[in-house]
DNA sequence: ATTATTGTACGAATTATTTCGTATTCAAAT
DNA sequence: ATTTGAATACGAAATAATTCGTACAATAAT
């Protein structure tokens, strides 16, 4: 198994990771503005959070031009399993199902939602 | 809404929030004993956490003898619905399903949670 | 009664995370 | 050419979280 990202994001970490993910390839400015739709946050902070997600090998950058052009470098899909593993673990004593149950319980889905997720798991059964 | 907790325990805080979910009553020694079946820890570590959770008010103690008797004041539901909300919007764009799609994927679970959600699922469609 | 054990209190060191100021460089506008 | 604006680098302050040592009190064992 070569290098893989194993890190574990930190908060901040993750919301510029979310960015990225959805994005693709972005300026620190890019994710800074859109960072601040929500928050506070001076343009260093987010310049500095970028450059140390770097370091981590949570993002990769393309230094060919003075903007420096940002990615993700950590996979969506494996930092997520972390973060729900984790939770799992922490609060549910390892029971997915009561996580799911609270999960779906207040934070209302939608009709559609809870159809996509009967299907899923109707088709994990038939395996 | 009178004085509810709504603090966000931190990492270590929830482990011993789980203990104390699970056992009700516990001295500082029952959560250290069992928080140091897994990992490294001093007891005056365990001790100062729980100083700490006191004064945030994720605990309450009785203080009559001089061995202290701990229990949880910060709810269980509330506190796994926070956290819940919070991962599902910080790691999942807000979407509830997808979170749930990943937690069931890999973090395997058995038939019978399967169809406990399934039942789930169906119950909150006749409302 | 003395000693050993077990507990609490609490300050403080350590480590992790977040935030930001300042220096400097480059490029665009004047 | 000079000024202005926008970017990076980087040190370091501020904050949060974790860990532990030491002092002291109470109880239990000798």
């Amino acid at each position: 198994m070569s290098s893989e990202v194993t890190a574990k994001p930190t908060e901040s970490e993750l919301e510029i990771l979310q960015i990225l993910w959805e994005k693709g390839n972005c300026t620190v400015r890019d994710v800074h503005d859109i960072l601040t739709r929500n928050k506070e946050a001076g343009y260093t902070t987010t310049l500095k959070l970028m450059q140390i997600m770097h370091e981590k090998g949570l993002v990769k950058r393309d230094t060919s031009s003075k903007t420096h052009i940002y990615s993700a470098l950590a996979s969506q899909q494996k930092t997520q399993q972390h973060l729900v593993s984790r939770l799992i673990d922490n609060a549910f004593n390892g029971s997915a199902a009561r996580m799911v149950m609270q999960a779906l319980g207040n934070h209302k889905s939608s009709k559609d939602e809870i159809e996509a997720i009967k299907k899923y798991l109707n088709d994990l059964d038939h395996n």
